[in-house]
DNA sequence: TTGAAAGCGTTACCAG
DNA sequence: CTGGTAACGCTTTCAA
């Protein structure tokens, strides 16, 4: 209650301004907007006026009357218990505020736990005015969301591939190819019994990598039937407890592929418990490459996800929808570096100070990854 | 250009409703606010009319009038190249995030790489109206961004300890007590010539952790002018250097307390290269306590700080001042947990597949900092 | 080249 | 209990 009892204490309005500078706030506006058709010598008393009264035009009478907010929603789809726990958002976040606030767009976050809430928080924004568009940082797969943010009219784009055949504005890597080249480099060091870890199912970066996996170990002859795959959630537990049933199941493996760098530091203490030794029993390689996958022990190898870049690419694409030039086509697909550090049996891929700004092909240590054909 | 154009078609407002139910405007308002001296009868009909159209308030022209935009500016003071890269202002950014939400505000977000900076955006975001209070992320020693907000009436809470005398509304945990209580168990472990390496001296947490080292190292009856120390910037380049300048300058160290986990997993490799064993050449103690700790080799022990907590606490202070009804004390001190791991030579502090679920007192791995007296 | 006036979608005061 | 009306601060015709 008493919400607008917090002391915002009579501004400066166009009024203000336009009566010291003897002129009609009409002028003022014209002045602000540069119309070229006021004369420079009105113009300089208004600018003068402006400066004196330290005038800041208010952004929301502008938002009212241009029926747009120029703010960008960003919702943060993950349980409430880790939403920024995933490194991976946090960086996609940053991309999108940087890229926001260079075109003159604000950035307004919610977190939504649940896909209903997900739902409920964009179109409710929207339909309050609050948000332009949004930015959504998951895709699954039987997906309705998108849908029904189509059917108000709400302009989005999605980091990720979302399925389905409508029109959709989205930013990517190739999970399909990266996972596949990534299994391909474990088949070039001699593995042939690799196991699979993953996030949850009904994600679509889940099925993507996970066919990428297939796709690889098919070409080499195995059968697709005796694939060792286990899921569980984004969580270093999740990944302990995937690597256990791995070892369980199928403890003749040499080679892990894990979809996630927090699940494979789970791996990693679950070989370690199951006595493997990484990775002369066993190698593993992983996605993302957070800060987290070259401080743990040994380093882990890892197809060099960029989040950042995914972040601001998904922010350009809805800005530039926003300003009605709607690009074409609607996504990209961004190449991913492979980052080989001692997990697999391989020298360091870090300079030796920082972890993570070595570029491809330098020290022979990283490897482009093409860029998948569309 | 053409920033409107974004085919935000004709909504419904308040007037269609109020002809569909057959009154006015005023009146659906009214129901809207639930005003209790409305009839029943007019109210049933009025949800009716609301309902069938899918009315949803404009929230712009709601916050125009009401001179408050019920929206909170969350300012990340990092250089752009690493903003979120700190998990730390993740972990804050989310509780915040769940309790603006909680209460009805909204979440705007901003980074700002420069003090400079930071003052511009949060200043014009008020004064533009589209903000009604800012959180900041960062407490720096000579200080002028807080007066300058107070000068403007820009309501703000701080995560972290801000100097000065005035009156000012911050969370922060009692960095001197906990980097005094780390320092301590690093001397009741039998270590005497300790090192610490901390993040750049202008922040005042950096501050407030080096003056509780010194003050248990000189309890203990250490000269105040041979206390080993180096500073770098919070990065694992930052750590490795400041260890390695350490390690050259005084050889003999037997521990080290970090102030920073990112900063200690640097630290960690420059023992490593060094040639020193840890825990048993050179035990390490950080702080922070985030995922990186529990992942690195040895695993960390570290002083956990309530990182999302900090961040909602601080929301918290902020909306009781928006509200009108600023608390008092304006600050809180958040009491840190000891997490002891293998890199000061004890049991690991973690329950056996997460990290950093323990909470004090369990298994003896874990001990509770007593919260400092006021 | 400039001004007056009509909105943008709400809320809130003042009558009735 | 309800309606009319005047703001909120700005932009944008329409006239001049």
């Amino acid at each position: 209650m008493n919400r607008q009892a917090a002391g915002r204490n009579m501004r400066i309005t166009i009024k203000d301004v336009a009566q010291m500078a003897g002129v009609s706030p009409s002028t003022v506006s014209r002045v602000l907007a540069k119309d070229p058709r006021i004369s420079p010598v009105t113009a300089e008393k208004v600018r003068q006026a402006i400066q004196a009264t330290h005038y800041h035009p208010n952004g929301i009478a502008r938002s009212l009357v241009r029926k747009a907010s120029l703010t960008i929603g960003f919702s943060v789809a993950q349980p409430a218990d880790q939403a920024f726990a995933s490194p991976f958002v946090a960086e996609a976040l940053r991309g999108a505020a940087t890229v926001a606030q260079r075109n003159g767009y604000y950035l307004m976050i919610f977190t939504a736990p649940t896909l209903a809430e997900e739902r409920h928080h964009s179109l409710t924004l929207y339909r309050e005015g609050r948000i332009d568009g949004v930015i959504l940082t998951t895709a699954r797969v039987h997906d309705t969301l998108l849908d029904d943010l189509r059917k108000e009219g709400l302009p989005f784009a999605v980091i990720g591939r979302p399925t389905g055949r409508q029109v959709t504005y989205w930013v990517n890597n190739d999970n399909v190819g990266d996972a596949k080249a990534a299994t391909e480099h474990l088949l070039r060091l001699g593995h042939r019994r690799i196991g699979l870890i993953t996030g949850p199912r009904q994600f679509v970066v889940t099925q993507d990598r996970t066919r990428g996996f297939r796709l690889a170990m098919e070409e080499a002859g195995a059968s697709p039937r005796l694939l060792p795959h286990a899921a569980g959630p984004f969580t270093e537990q999740g990944g302990y407890q995937a690597a256990a049933e791995i070892i369980r199941r199928q403890p003749d493996i040499t080679a892990l592929l894990v979809t996630d760098d927090v699940m494979a530091v789970g791996a990693l203490r679950a070989l370690a418990d199951a006595g493997r030794r990484v990775p002369e029993d066993v190698a593993v390689m992983c996605f993302n490459d957070s800060p987290l996958a070259s401080a743990a022990h040994p380093p882990l190898s890892a197809v060099r996800i960029p989040m950042y870049e995914l972040g601001a690419r998904a922010t350009e694409l809805l800005i530039a929808v926003l300003e009605g030039h709607p690009p074409w086509p609607g996504h990209i697909l961004l190449p991913a570096d492979m980052v080989l550090r001692a997990s697999t049996g391989e020298p360091a891929g870090d300079a030796p100070a920082t972890a993570g700004t070595v570029t491809a092909g330098a020290a022979g240590s990283t490897a482009k990854i093409p860029e998948a054909a569309r």
